[in-house]
DNA sequence: CGGCATACG
DNA sequence: CGTA
DNA sequence: GCCG
């Protein structure tokens, strides 16, 4: 372990009663040897609680010496301390905690040493360290990049969209996953790549994404993607599947029965689409034509209103691409709930009526509440599942909407379709269903990737620290909305 | 070489 | 299997 | 396909 020429020292493994120095006799924790540093401290307290110390059987050094195990300071900021204890000139500098004064007064509260946990450490601030490696590394985690709403790398990422949702289409699930983790990734760099030495040090991107996008650099384009882009399967399928209620598997099944229009399908007497793909060619120009922000606030109102009769406590707060700034979206998405606990659970269903009432509700589709205080750990995350929601597509008046409606070429209705999820839990779990409904897709499952591999390595290194810990903070997951600004949304707290 | 998010209807 |  |  540590050799000190200089110190005399009998400690290790001293048969009792061989120490000549009196209160090391007396000493009840001999394998711990403090040592108070003075800076910040001040004299007298740093000579209190050296004899607090010393009356609870702890050694307390006064001099800085190899004997010494555990520093405590008091100034755990400092930038001076580490540069401190460097020139003391120690023998092994690692082999010593350097500890907060935390570590201190819990080993006294305790009346014996505490094991040493990261939170007593004071960590030194190597200045060499940040220069080796200043560059921020790109997280794998899409819960864990700040994604700002303009796409720098639009050329490569449609063409990744293009080779995963071919890869979907063929059932190769782990590619279409790898493409749209590499689409994500340079959506989330604020910069153009311009060459594929640029993309060094991003996660998610391999041999195969490097290629495509070398090719795209080189010649504009991607000579895999183009083959795809022609093939008439896929185009049928992206067709077959942009049709609400309709996936690849049942695009597929029409692909294979040779059809490859709409006009195809809806003339087959013996396919019978359930309710939502009858809903979804209904209304397929307007809810596949993007939705602005303007409609998305009209749709406010009438939730709004709609709530109001119900309750005057309402919350209503839009989430979804709106809420992470984007100005256009495929549907609207919002949170609504009320300050009288328990009044939430039906709340939709009377919005739903109120909808109807109004002949305002062209699909709906409602799930209610599965979330159980009494049977789930409350605070996981993954509560936020579990709320009752509604899945529709409203009657939208032009009227309305300020500045008029997204309107298709030749269309005299005053009025379109738009699709609309609701969800409302519980006031008190507002922040949980904030997170789960504001972010994208990826970052949702990344949400879940991230927690369940952090969470299984604080387990495996539970066992060395405290058992009695149980609160673990992950860290913060933010949101960039534009220019520069985010929000927080939420702290990640699991409980282990 | 296995894993890749999760829940509901 | 489709939706989020 | 990329990562641990």
């Amino acid at each position: 372990m540590f050799h000190a020429p200089a110190a005399p020292r009998p400690r290790k493994r001293s048969k009792p009663g061989e120490d000549s120095v009196s209160r090391r006799e007396e000493a009840t924790f001999q394998d711990v040897r403090i040592f108070l540093v003075e800076r910040k401290m001040g004299r007298s307290r740093r000579s209190f609680l050296t004899q607090l110390a010393r009356s609870k059987g702890f050694v307390v050094e006064d001099i800085l010496s190899d004997a010494v195990t555990h520093v405590v300071s008091e100034d755990s900021q400092s930038s001076s301390l580490w540069p401190w204890l460097k020139s003391r000139s120690l023998s092994d500098l690692s082999t010593v905690n350097v500890l907060d004064i935390s570590w201190f007064t819990d080993s006294m509260r305790e009346g014996r040493p505490v094991p040493v946990e990261t939170k007593h450490l004071i960590q030194d601030i190597l200045p060499e360290a940040p220069k080796a490696a200043p560059v921020n590394k790109v997280s794998q985690y899409a819960c864990q990049r700040r994604t700002t709403i303009e796409n720098n790398n639009r050329i490569f990422t449609d063409a990744f969209e293009v080779l995963a949702e071919n890869y979907e289409f063929n059932e190769i699930e782990g590619r279409c996953l790898a493409f749209r983790r590499a689409a994500s990734v340079l959506k989330s760099l604020p910069w153009a790549v311009r060459s594929v030495g640029a993309t060094q040090d991003l996660p998610c991107l391999g041999e195969h994404t490097k290629a495509v996008m070398k090719e795209i650099l080189q010649y504009g384009r991607s000579f895999e993607v183009e083959k795809i882009l022609s093939d008439e399967r896929c185009q049928t399928l992206k067709l077959f599947t942009s049709v609400f209620g309709v996936g690849p598997k049942t695009a597929e099944k029409w692909y294979r029965r040779g059809l490859r229009s709409f006009s195809d399908v809806l003339a087959q007497p013996d396919i019978h689409l359930n309710r939502m793909q009858q809903s979804g060619f209904l209304h397929y120009g307007d809810i596949s034509r993007a939705v602005s922000k303007a409609e998305a606030r009209a749709v406010g109102n009438i939730i709004d209103e709609a709530v109001h009769v119900i309750t005057p406590n309402a919350i209503l707060a839009l989430t979804g691409g709106f809420r992470r700034g984007k100005d256009f979206g495929h549907d609207v998405d919002y949170v609504v709930t009320t300050t009288e606990l328990g009044k939430e659970e039906n709340l939709l269903i009377s919005i739903i009526e109120s909808l109807k009432k109004q002949g305002l509700l062209l699909f709906s589709d409602y799930q209610a509440s599965t979330f159980d205080l009494s049977k789930l750990p409350s605070h996981r995350f993954e509560a936020m599942d579990h709320f009752a929601k509604c899945f529709l597509i409203l009657r939208l008046e032009g009227s309305r909407v300020e500045g008029g409606l997204q309107r298709a070429q030749g269309d005299g209705r005053g009025w379109r379709a738009v699709r609309v999820d609701l969800v409302s839990p519980p006031a008190d779990r507002f922040a949980f269903t904030m997170l789960g409904w504001t972010g994208s897709r990826m970052f949702e499952r990344d949400l879940r990737r991230f927690a369940r591999l952090e969470r299984r390595m604080l387990l495996d290194n539970h066992a060395l620290f405290d058992k009695t810990k149980v609160l673990f903070i992950l860290g913060c997951t933010k949101i960039f909305t534009h220019k520069g600004s985010h929000y927080t949304i939420f702290t990640l707290v699991l409980r282990v």
